[in-house]
DNA sequence: GAGGCAATTCAGACGGTTCTCAGAGGTGGC
DNA sequence: GCCACCTCTGAGAACCGTCTGAATTGCCTC
């Protein structure tokens, strides 16, 4: 529910361009919602055939592109993908049983990919980080997230607080990004929940607390709380005074 | 009720369309007419199949979405009304218990939902927040109210008095917010617990007694009263000076 | 000034939320 | 295959917010 508003847009003003290709229609819908609540300009295609016809008239900056669909072989919607915007920057979405090696086949030209299930954090954060490698969107954006004395570093997956290095586990880092991406903004541990955990999770939000606390042991311990507890709300990042 | 005339209104000048899609005809009625009130253009639908069709042809910014309505399932509806609204602003209603489970995985980015029972106070403030987020209503609308040096940010769930930072509580901030849209205007004890506690409360008046005085202690306590009592009538929020 | 009613405030009970710990289960690395 | 680490579940305790009831204060009228 964040509308973040990053810089996403091109050189002439108008914002990024993605496009989602995905079979499973609830899925393809969410993740087009969530990209134009991000402010991606954001459309989607359920098939091998459509998704030729709306790249080539739409132009994308990014696809992300599920090589598990059932009509067309993925690789083949991959290739005319290439053919009609050379240079278009492609997020895989693949189950996670899926061949290893064959991944690393086809992402070798710089793009990325995400196993299902995966939470919208992560294909947010993944989209970030290659339109940021390609140079596609406005140039100020680095890797790092900054609030007040806390440092989140993407590429790197580094954090520090005041100059401590902070080790993190992969969830403890999505997490943490989620609120530094949003610094005071309450926000309810359903919405995290929402973001931070993969779509299919089924447990509940007690989940949100315990990792609330094991962020707080890490980055809080011993110094002025950025973390804060709003009762019967959620929690709040906020930099110190 | 208020009829607070916010300035929620599309560029075109019209007002913003708000759908109410739930099964109790009653809550849906009361909501409806409370959004009209509040300068909503509103419409209800009682099942999926007739809220599929005003869709359709209404084309709602915002939707009020019962997630447990028992001829479909809620998330059909969801699905056609967004195949149909790209972009859609959604509100679920959902029972308290059945929450954590199945919200999870259906809001996209900017989505928001509300348990039931829920004051009229917390609907309106979400949908506002919703549809801010999403840049739908007239640009200028921030997330912070002010009235006099009183000032109220819903994103931060912060309260400043004349630079203070005053702490609340989930109640203490809904009322609050509730003299904050309406000052310098008379509200009653009946209004403010329509309003502000849940519908299906069962106590007294004597609840708003009780917390107008935790709220003067926080907020005049030591300063210019701005909290005025209007004997046998109600409350009034003044700006001081 | 007395009486009555409205409003305020206090104190305490109750219930829900949140925090934390300990441990089970799973995953990946070696 | 074994080990280390991560993630999640469940339970208990502490904490905090909400509401009730009763006592007190203040206001208005007669």
């Amino acid at each position: 529910m964040t509308q973040q508003a990053p810089p996403l847009h091109r050189p002439d003003g108008t914002p990024l361009r993605a496009l989602v290709v995905d079979d499973e229609r609830d899925l393809a819908d969410v993740l087009t919602t969530m990209l134009s609540y991000e402010g991606w300009s954001a459309r989607s295609a359920h098939d091998g055939a459509s998704a030729r016809r709306i790249a080539e008239e739409f132009r994308p900056d990014a696809v992300i592109l599920d090589i598990g669909l059932p009509d067309t072989n993925g690789l083949e919607v991959l290739r005319s993908l290439r053919a009609t915007n050379p240079g278009v920057c492609v997020l895989f979405l693949t189950a996670r049983d899926a061949v290893e090696d064959r991944i690393a086949g086809i992402t070798a030209g710089g793009d990325d990919y995400v196993t299902k299930p995966f939470s919208m954090e992560e294909v947010l954060a993944r989209l970030r980080g290659l339109v940021r490698r390609a140079g596609v969107g406005s140039a100020d954006a680095g890797s790092a997230i900054v609030v007040g004395d806390l440092t989140l570093d993407e590429d790197a997956r580094e954090v520090f607080r005041g100059g401590d290095p902070i080790d993190l586990t992969a969830t403890e880092f999505e997490l943490l990004r989620y609120l530094m991406l949003n610094p005071r903004r309450v926000l309810s541990k359903a919405q995290i929940l929402d973001r931070v955990w993969s779509y299919d999770f089924g447990g509940r939000a007690h989940v949100v607390e315990l990792y609330i606390s094991y962020l707080r042991k890490k980055i809080d311990r011993g110094r002025e709380p950025m973390i804060h507890t709003v009762r019967g709300v959620g929690y709040v990042l906020k930099p110190v005074a």
